[in-house]
RNA sequence: GGUCCCAUCGUCUAGAGGCCCAGGACGUAGCCCUCUCAAGGCUAAAACACGGGUUCGAAUCCCGUUGGGACCGCCA
């Protein structure tokens, strides 16, 4: 019979929640989601000095945005001391670990001592026999590596990777101040939430041998592991702030979607067969650990792009009317408590939609539907309001004053009617009306976007652009 | 320096010995559609790091070389 998945979410909070812990988070959520698992979220912020609160809420907020919602916790690694203090006595007691009191200072000199000769770096292990080691208290306290052997890490991406002991540090686990370290506080807590599956980065591989040797010195059972690999920039080193925008939090204030992010995040280093685009629920259902590449992946920012565009594609326009307005506040298109009609700023969005990547580009792209008055594009002007073209925009206006209903079917007949009579393509005619009216050479299809604007406004645009022809002739 | 990991188009990847003179996607270029811009469709250029084995047969298995990465802290 197996036993419930379990699985867990552990960043420390010394910086917000960033593109390769997003994906580390996601992959934890799928599996614990597509097993009927819970999804754990624990807070490693035993490093006082480098941890804030501001992070800690940063990063709640990014996997809510995500919504990759989880089922206990936060835990916070420093309201639980207590516990790792307890835990690390009975190593002592059980000499499975023993006091140090070599000083750190001390240390760091052998430290440089040994990689300046190209020696292993290593603690000697001077403090191990000595007359106190185990009586203490005072100093801090060293996890005993068996000295001789092999462990072996099973790895869910990459196999058995096996390990000589002597390669392994006696490493600290309490502090001589108390506090516990990082190595120690994975394994107390990772046993004592009953995680079964642990899905980190690849950088914690090599700490994983000196885990498997404290689960083991507790006696209890290892859990699964699944180290996936590192999301790399362009040059191929560790993503990081040089490489642009990094973190989830920023994705959406550039006005991405969270399912697109997701979807990308997914996608990179993992894969199922030639599908691109996925839903979570896909993703719950396909994602597999089977599937998980090997090898380090490139962050493509562009690729990320066109896959917000897709979703942008998929989503309803209600939906994006929705999203959008805080963008369309940001860039003042409307005032903090100005209130716009949804269905038709839904309308109006669903003729952009397919054009705009982001909802930022949206937000742009909607401001001609919102403007009381609009700003030509000088080249656009220069080319399309003319005397060349000061007849067809007088006809335009003077039939969309009469067009019934003011909608774009009965909208396009009259533009054909219109184009017949002066005898030139349609473009002709619907260019310079498409300047006027939305003051660019590029628009959602004319005749739509007249009928959302309205048959007032429509004609107003007409007037303004017809008298400014007049005015510089 | 030591230990460990990795290696298919520029990038993400498919590929679990013959289906591969290597497929899809992003990006790039061209064409089609078309009231513009998108979207969509079609086409093109573009890769198995290198060298040895094993095998009737290797992108796929083994070894080595090279290259990249991670870790080696009283950071996580």
């Amino acid at each position: 019979m197996a036993e419930t998945v379990r699985v867990r979410f552990a960043p420390s909070p010394t910086g917000h929640l960033h593109i390769g812990g997003a994906r580390t988070a996601l992959f934890n959520y799928l599996f614990a989601r597509q097993n009927g698992g819970s999804f754990i979220l624990r807070i490693e912020d035993t490093d006082r000095t480098r941890s804030t609160e501001e992070y800690i809420d940063s990063i709640l907020e990014g996997m809510r945005w995500l919504r990759l919602d989880w089922d206990e916790g936060p835990y916070r690694q420093t309201d639980r001391f207590d516990l790792y203090r307890r835990y690390a006595q009975r190593l002592v007691e059980e000499k499975k670990a023993y006091y140090c009191t070599c000083s750190p200072e001390e240390l760091e000199r052998r430290r440089q001592e040994a990689l300046a000769a190209g020696r292993p770096v290593r603690y000697d292990r001077r403090c191990r026999n000595s007359q106190t080691a185990f009586t203490g208290p005072s100093g801090a306290i060293r996890f005993m590596m068996p000295e001789e052997g092999q462990v072996g890490v099973p790895d869910l991406i990459r196999g058995e990777i096996v390990f000589d002991n002597a390669q392994l540090d006696d490493l600290i686990i309490l502090r001589s101040d108390g506090t516990p370290t990082y190595n120690f506080t994975v394994v107390v807590d990772d046993v004592d939430m009953r995680i079964t599956h642990v899905i980190r980065g690849d950088d914690h591989l090599n700490n994983t041998p000196k885990q498997i040797h404290i689960y083991r010195a507790f006696g209890y059972t290892v859990p699964a592991f699944a180290h996936v690999p590192m999301i790399l920039g362009a040059d191929k080193t560790r993503l990081s702030k040089r490489h642009g925008a990094t973190s989830v939090i920023a994705y959406r204030d550039m006005g991405y979607l969270p399912e697109a992010l997701v979807n990308y995040l997914a996608r990179l280093g993992w894969s199922h067969g030639d599908q691109e685009i996925f839903s979570l629920d896909e993703l719950v259902r396909y994602f597999s650990f089977a599937h998980i590449g090997k090898s380090a992946a490139v962050f493509n920012p562009e690729k990320l792009l066109w896959l917000n565009g897709q979703h942008m594609m998929k989503s309803s326009p209600g939906k994006l009317a929705e999203l959008v307005i805080p963008f369309l506040k940001k860039m003042s298109l409307i005032d903090d408590g100005e209130e716009l009609d949804r269905s038709w700023l839904a309308r109006a969005v669903s003729t952009l939609q397919e054009r705009a990547k982001t909802l930022t580009e949206l937000a742009q792209s909607l401001s001609f539907y919102i403007a009381d008055r609009i700003e030509y594009n000088v080249k656009a002007k220069e080319k399309f309001l003319n005397e060349r073209t000061f007849g067809y925009l007088i006809d335009v206006r003077d039939t969309l004053a009469k067009v019934e209903p003011f909608a774009a079917a009965e909208i396009e007949k009259a533009f054909h009617a219109i184009s017949e009579k002066h005898q030139v393509k349609l473009g002709a005619i619907a260019q310079p009306v498409r300047v006027a009216v939305t003051g660019k050479t590029e628009s959602p299809g004319i005749f739509e976007v007249l009928e959302i604007l309205g048959r007032a406004k429509a004609i107003e645009r007409l007037g303004r652009a017809i008298e400014d022809i007049q005015a510089r002739s």
